[in-house]
DNA sequence: ATGAATGCAAAGGTTTTGCACCCCC
DNA sequence: GGGGGTGCAAAACCTTTGCATTCAT
């Protein structure tokens, strides 16, 4: 079972960053959801679009795991001219093709999502200091596997949050 | 591992309603939640309020798993004085005494709320014909209590979503 | 040439906030 | 009396939509 820190909105907890240098090497990784994107947008028929590469890219540069607004916001400082509605219009496309999933709610009920492709993991969060923790269980990823074959189920993805209280007693 | 199975909204599916009247009585349900709050209320030094009983009952009554505009809806047919902001005051005041939880979010992001003290149950939704089913499995119950021990957390809540298509092909 | 993708602005919907008033303790 | 609690209206915020234009194939 493995562990590590999150700030609240999902950002990395500083002692977190080198944890998060060994994620698959952004070049890499970016590469790989490129490819993933271009083959669902050949299997639809749709046309390839360099905004939708800068959204890509923003993504795996700058948000890994984040809200919508929140990818705007970089989005837009890298690229300012990119219309609002063409993100929004986009990460629909950008779940259906497998690239992007829901991830977690916060405590608030805030949705994010988070690049599939990453490394897999579930989340614990504090109700009293709000921060998350990422865990990751073999057994229970294992028995949920059973159970949707169980029900007749072809499982794709899963989300499973914890929440609790942690023994460090900072409210707030 | 029981299973049954729920509209898109989340509202109960016809062949479900009977499953629905297995519930807790209302009454009594509605008096064990009041009693959570009233503790909750007392414990924070707030004051008691008629409003927040009118919200509870149209939960119970009308609304078991909801998204917040839904349940605004209900409690202006039952209480058509009862301002939105108050509700939306409120909801946060509610979930932080335990009487509420978030639901799943559907396959489109929306956030929903649902009864704590309702029987516990898991979801999953087919991310083809979006239906929802409830599941229930003691075993993974049981190892997200361990784990969340292990990591010196005190659990108080816990949402499980499985993902994946069902038998049935019918999209949309 | 055709359908997809885009930016902009407007609209739509949801949630929050300021303020005056009221109510509970 | 003081600190919640409430309703109202306005504001803020997020997301979607219409439309004219550009782009990809």
């Amino acid at each position: 079972m493995t562990q590590r820190q999150l700030l609240p909105c999902g950002r990395p907890a500083p002692e977190v960053d080198k944890a998060k240098s060994n994620k698959k090497d952004a070049r890499e990784l970016l590469q790989k959801i490129t490819e993933n994107l271009d083959q669902f947008v050949a299997q639809k028929n749709l046309n390839r679009s360099e905004v939708r590469n800068k959204i890509l890219e923003t993504i795996v540069y700058e948000a890994r795991h984040f809200r919508a607004p929140d990818l705007l916001e970089h989005l837009h400082r890298r690229y300012p001219d990119v219309g609002k509605a063409t993100l929004y219009r986009n990460l629909p496309v950008l779940v259906e093709s497998g690239v992007l999933q829901e991830g977690p709610t916060d405590s608030d009920g805030q949705v994010y999502y988070e690049l599939t492709e990453d490394e897999h993991h579930d989340h614990i969060v504090c109700m009293d200091c709000h921060k998350i923790f990422e865990y990751q269980d073999d057994l229970i990823e294992k028995r949920q596997e059973e159970l949707a074959a169980g029900m007749n189920f072809h499982l794709k993805n899963h989300r499973h949050v914890i929440y609790a209280t942690c023994q460090y007693k900072n409210k707030n």
